[in-house]
Formats: C-alpha cells, sequence, structure tokens
DNA sequence: GAACGATTTTGATATAGATCAAAAAATGCC
DNA sequence: GGCATTTTTTGATCTATATCAAAATCGTTC
C-alpha cells in the first residue's frame, strides 16, 4: 500500500476512483544522504512521505543555515505555502540519510482537489493539524528557554537526537551550539 | 451583508442554499471593553469577524499573561484547536474595545461541513493562510532580535500601536515592558 | 485644576546566551 | 591501527535582555 495514500487516509475517507487517481500521480523517489529533495525557488511538491529516511527543512538568513523542521519516517509533511498560493517556497529540504520519499506535485494536488471535491476535507484536516503543530512550537519560542525548548524537542522527537548531529539541532533550536552542549551537561 | 459571509467568499463559491444556512447559524454579539469572548476550557467558537473593535487571545503561563495575538476588524480568526479536535481552547479571548462580533459556534460549524461539503475547501483555504501566518510568526521568534520582532510587528499591524497599551505589545513580543520601553527610544 | 491610578520611562544590576578561540573526542578512511 | 576530518566540549569574554526599584508622564474624575 502507497504510503503517501495510508497517510491521507488517517484524514478521511476517498472513493475508489479519486484514490486511484491520487496513487497514479504520486512518484517516488530514491534519495542519498545530502542530496536535496527541494531548494529555495522552486515548487516542485506538496505533501510528501518518508517510508525510509530522514530529512530537514532550512532556510538562510544572513548567510546562515537555519532549520526550521525535521521529518521522520511515516510522517506526512509538505510546504502549504506552494498549495495555498502557488508561489515557491523559500525552504530547502535536503535528506539528512539516505530516504526513500512519496510525493505529490503541487499542481497535480491542485488538479486533484478541483476534480475530487472530497479530498478538500482531508486537506483541510491536514493544514488544522498542521495549525496546530505551528502552534506549539509558537507557544515554545514564546516562552521557553532554550532548556525548556531542548525538552521539549527531546519529548516530541525522541529518536533526531541519535539521527542528527548537534549543530542541526541547535539551529533548530535557535540558539549556538556551544550553549546547546552546555545544556546537555 | 453579514461580514462573517464577506470573509467566507474571499476563500470560495458557496451556493445559495449554504450561504443562507451558514448566515442564520452566525450569532452576533456585542461586547464591552474588558470583557471576554472566550476563556480557557470553554470550547463557544470556531470562526469570527469583528466589525468593530478590537482583541486580544492570551494564555497563562507561571500565573503571568502572555499574549499570543491581536485580531482587529474584517480579519476572519479564531481557533482552530477546538474545530480540528473537538477540545477546548487553552486560550482566553478578550475585548480591548468595545466590539461587535460574528461568530459562529464549532458545533455548527461542524453540522455545516457535513452538510455542505463544498464548505471544505474554503475551511482547507482558511486553515493554509493560518499556516502561513503562522510560520511567519516562527521564523520572527526564531530567527529575529526584539528590536526586529518590534518592528515586525508594526509592519504587520501598524494600528496596534495607538490601540493597545505597550505592556501587551512587549507581552505579545516575549520581552518585558522596560526593554521595550528601550527599543522604542 | 488637583488628585488619583494607570502607563511609560529611567537607572542599576544580574543573567542567559552569543562569540571567538582552542582543546578534546568521535568518526571515517586508507 | 594511524591520520585526517568532523563533531563536541571547554574556557574567557561580551551583549542583549531580565529584574527590581523608582521616577516621570499621561488620563480621568471630581
Amino acid at each position: 500500500m502507497n504510503p503517501l495514500i495510508q497517510q491521507l487516509r488517517r484524514y478521511g475517507h476517498l472513493n475508489e476512483a479519486a484514490e486511484k487517481e491520487i496513487e497514479q500521480r504520486i512518484k517516488y523517489f530514491s534519495k542519498r544522504k545530502g542530496e536535496h529533495f527541494l531548494k529555495e525557488g522552486q515548487h516542485v511538491s506538496s505533501y510528501f512521505v518518508l517510508s525510509k529516511g530522514l530529512i530537514r527543512a532550512y532556510f538562510f538568513k544572513n548567510g546562515r543555515e537555519l532549520n526550521s523542521w525535521f521529518g521522520e519516517e511515516n510522517q506526512i509533511f509538505g510546504s502549504i505555502l506552494p498549495v495555498y498560493t502557488e508561489k515557491p517556497s523559500f525552504e530547502n529540504i535536503q535528506f539528512l540519510e539516505d530516504s526513500e520519499v512519496y510525493a505529490i506535485a503541487v499542481d497535480d494536488l491542485n488538479e486533484l482537489y478541483r476534480k475530487y471535491p472530497a479530498l478538500n476535507l482531508i486537506g483541510r484536516k491536514i493544514a488544522e493539524e498542521v495549525c496546530i503543530v505551528l502552534e506549539e512550537r509558537i507557544i515554545s519560542l514564546h516562552t521557553e528557554s532554550a532548556i525548556e525548548r531542548y525538552q521539549s524537542l527531546i519529548k516530541l522527537q525522541p529518536n533526531l537526537l541519535n539521527r542528527v548531529n548537534l549543530g542541526h539541532i541547535a539551529s533548530y533550536l535557535g540558539i549556538t551550539q556551544e550553549t546547546l552542549s552546555r545544556i546537555r551537561r
């Protein structure tokens, strides 16, 4: 069973015809560690799922890379911006391990929304769930100290620490690597 | 024309029957400055619009109030959490000026979604737009200094400064009132 | 327009986290 | 197993922002 379809089913039911056409449009990629899935200014994919691997999303600020999130297996994620506005994303998405991805292109998704309106319920649920995740991140950044943010992250994505180096984690938390090292001690 | 319907129309088309029933379920409130629209643990409203007035959303952290956002006239806002999970919000919503509100209850909205599936497209668009706004706030908190966050806020909601005292702004920015006062100098 | 409370500013000091530099430890490679 | 590279830790100092206290300003009411 296609891992992206599997994720979509968590949010709502689709009839067979819709599901079949979605499946036809889902593309599979196999990528090596270090490769990019998406670079700033492109707008290839809307939603996607890793059946294997690990990714990070990052952007540039004053010439420095800043991580905005990490994605692990069997989560659904993507960039909302291109889906909503058809504008490209300012984010870069890079594989941190050899990975396998199932993805649907922005244009395909928008056509599917037109053709199968029932899909909008699923799209709504996904976007609402993303809102809730984003709100939690805002609260974390708004109210928590570096130590607390670190603890929040371990609670949310406990495996991450074994898969990603500290520099990436520090960048996500909005602190320097040195501070993170001191926090952990 | 009902101000909430007017906002919904910005996201997509609804047939007459749907629009009529939505309009019937929209409730009007007139509230005085200082009154609450929503207190922590309730889940009255999903989406709403002010035709007049100003509100803030806030929550408690270690006994202190922290502002999470401000709402002005002719914006659509609400709490996604109750719509998505049917769980109550942890936020409080209070009027900062005498206000007039058009609102739709969570239960009504969910029934409308069932009855008029086309509404899901609008719900999806709204949630997607909220995601984009939330992402901007995350970037601001993640990467900007207090001064930059202050400037970002003025750019986004320039009238706010004339309508709200500095304590509220500082609480939104995640800094103390003293620091905000020094920044402004 | 005096008096009160609320809001904003100013001052002195404390602290979390940044920066720069270098050492130590871990990892990968031949 | 030894060398090179990357990652993590440690140290010294600096800076942005917090805290606590008090003064100044503003707004409202009688």
